[in-house]
DNA sequence: TATTGTTATACTCTATAACTATA
DNA sequence: TATAGTTATAGAGTATAACAATA
């Protein structure tokens, strides 16, 4: 019997894929090194990554990370106790954390967000600015106008 | 006093890296959902996959993950608890252990890979072919040969 | 009643160190 | 003696469920 399968891509389509597979693993493994660097684990350098945007309740964080707000309580609990980071109650609303750096964690976030650009340099040093151009309008179409 | 600063990249490659991250991101979650669809995690999947080209040491699944060696057995544990990997005897030493999947464990993989497509379909569908191949030239270059 | 953050619990992944059986 | 795999241990991230304080 003629089993209904997805139909397999086609070898442009599936190179492209392995590619892209190969950033995403070069991406992440980078931030990781960036963040160890700092002691950090990457899911502590993410949320001071974060919060160095903007300061947030923990519920926040937790939607931004897609986890469960239970496991903040512990990241931010381990950010807390290096001096990190720091709650601060909402006037607004008392049931409210808000999770804001300290200024050694400010200053961590931003060493971290200079770590990246090794990523920067490395990989995308490989293209002329054109071609830079090039890349930028390509990753804008396909994540759509964004 | 004027503090040595690492130079701030453009904005055009600051934006470029951006968007490298969405799509990291993009891709790491469309992989632990696939992954979770076979209730399987992250770690599991891509042993599974790793094994689906090829069975290997112990070892060499280490240094693939690029992780120690003692997790490997935690991990393949799990694996060959559910019926999906199996440990067989290398001839040519008694002290490797080669991981390689069943029958059950190759079909697991097959579908996994198929469940990559999604990504493939959805942001790399908005892409015309000619755009693909551009896709792919700059990200050849930019990873290096390849 | 509903929501925010926390605690308690259990599982997985991770690194380190010590062990075993081979080589 | 060196190597492959394992075990033991401890820390971190994760989900689930139950709880206190507040809305």
């Amino acid at each position: 019997m003629a089993t209904s399968r997805t139909p397999r891509i086609d070898p442009l389509t599936l190179e492209v894929v392995e590619l892209i597979g190969t950033v995403v693993t070069r991406y992440y493994d980078e931030y990781e090194q960036a963040a160890g660097k700092h002691t950090l684990t990457g899911a502590q350098a993410r949320v001071l990554g974060l919060l160095s945007i903007e300061p947030m309740p923990m519920r926040r964080i937790a939607q931004k990370l897609k986890c469960e707000p239970s496991n903040v309580t512990g990241i931010v609990d381990r950010l807390e106790a290096r001096g990190l980071v720091e709650r601060r109650p909402d006037p607004a609303d008392r049931r409210v954390k808000l999770a804001a750096p300290t200024e050694l964690g400010a200053r961590t976030a931003r060493e971290l967000r200079d770590g990246l650009d090794d990523f920067a340099r490395e990989p995308l040093g490989e293209l002329s600015r054109d071609e830079r151009v090039a890349l930028r309008d390509l990753l804008r179409r396909m994540l759509g106008a964004g």
